[in-house]
DNA sequence: CGTACTTTTGAATCGCATCAAATCTGGTGG
DNA sequence: CCACCAGATTTGATGCGATTCAAAAGTACG
């Protein structure tokens, strides 16, 4: 896997510019994500709302005495957005690849939306794309098998059936709450029967979603 | 199952008063939910805001060829919430239980929206809610047992540990992804360990869930 | 009273989790 | 440059739990 360098200054990208204000914009500070950092923890108190810029973090909740269980992975957008009133987080926020992030105050950001209220607009609008986001995955997580989950995965989250892994197959595994020898196996099969392939760190289909012929 | 009849007006709950103003809710207009009616079908443009008051209607998405997939139930609360701006809706809504529903002119929420910050936020707060909600049961669906589910979704979609089973055991079961079948037999081994009771048409919590001491 | 539905239990089967082990990979330090 | 290590990837074997098919009993409703 090709580690992709990121450059020393990562301008915030179009949708984060258009979503945020100018003057909220200035307010922002970059950061540098670490493999395996933690962004916050659980229980904390949110101070700043971060946006991923380029990396991978992953949404986890350790339930009392579980495996930690996966909730989100984010490579581009705004990490627990829906805590932007919360007392505490509810979710640890690990970064698993290396990247940056955009950082706004949340003081800030709370202001900006009470008294633009364009702004708090957009803000609906991002909230609206999420929810319709995590009801896609609920979807997924219905689905019975691993290849019905992975490819509702590449047809939801891909861009025209082509889908980024971001660190690894592994974490994907989780993402789908399925075992990673289970996904290899899976993905091995879909191979050999052509339906998909994998291509410098993506995952491609190579059948219409429509024509769902496998087995 | 006991039905339970409306009253001929049933007032928006306190839930509902506080999101929307008064010149709001001097639009909105009941209507009554006939079990298995349609309040609006997959690809439908959406004109209104429904908001459940009784009863209990499901999200759910038919997929070219597949099993109907439960995304949500709802007893109370707003239905598609994040259809506000979208062209079309991304799957039916079916009544499961008679009951009633307040409806809001999309185009006048919309215009309230933007002209009323403080309806904006009150919004926003009820998106993070939602939001929230999702998440969980994204948590709820990467657990691997039936019972992990059952007890996941008691802790915490009930009311200090009690649920109210909406129409039947079969649906709870859909939403669960998992058979009825597989359902009933674990709710049965649940009660004869004293875990969980079935009492008018509540699921309740015997133990407290830090003890998870089922095996 | 009959019909349609939910609830319940039984039995057979299958897919996935789990445990195990081998290979491959990138990165580290000698 | 090479030996080495930690992690990811891959394949194999086994068992469990859920799905599936089947059928009976209970329940609501006209």
């Amino acid at each position: 896997m090709p580690t992709i360098h990121v450059q020393p200054h990562v301008p915030p990208p179009d949708s984060l510019r258009k979503l945020l204000a100018p003057p909220l914009l200035a307010l922002c500070t970059s950061r540098e994500l670490a493999k395996g950092e933690c962004l916050f923890r659980q229980r904390q108190r949110p101070r700043h709302m971060h946006f991923v810029v380029s990396g991978e973090i992953v949404l986890e909740r350790t339930g009392e005495a579980g495996d930690p269980v996966v909730l989100q992975r984010v490579r581009q957008g705004f990490v627990a957005e829906a805590s932007l009133h919360a007392a505490s987080y509810h979710c640890d926020a690990v970064v698993t690849t290396p990247g940056s992030a955009m950082v706004v105050p949340l003081d800030a950001l709370r202001q900006h939306l009470t008294q633009e209220p364009a702004f708090a607009q957009r803000w609906i609008a991002m909230l609206n794309t999420e929810v319709r986001r995590l009801r896609s995955q609920c979807e997924r997580l219905s689905l019975k098998g691993v290849a019905d989950r992975l490819l509702h995965l590449v047809e939801t989250e891909g861009a025209n059936g082509r889908l980024a892994i971001g660190s690894g197959l592994k974490s994907l595994a989780t993402e789908l709450a399925v075992s990673h020898e289970a996904l290899y196996r899976t993905l091995a099969t879909l191979e050999q029967q052509r339906v998909v392939e994998r291509r410098d760190g993506h995952l491609v289909l190579l059948v219409k979603p429509s024509l769902k012929q496998r087995s």
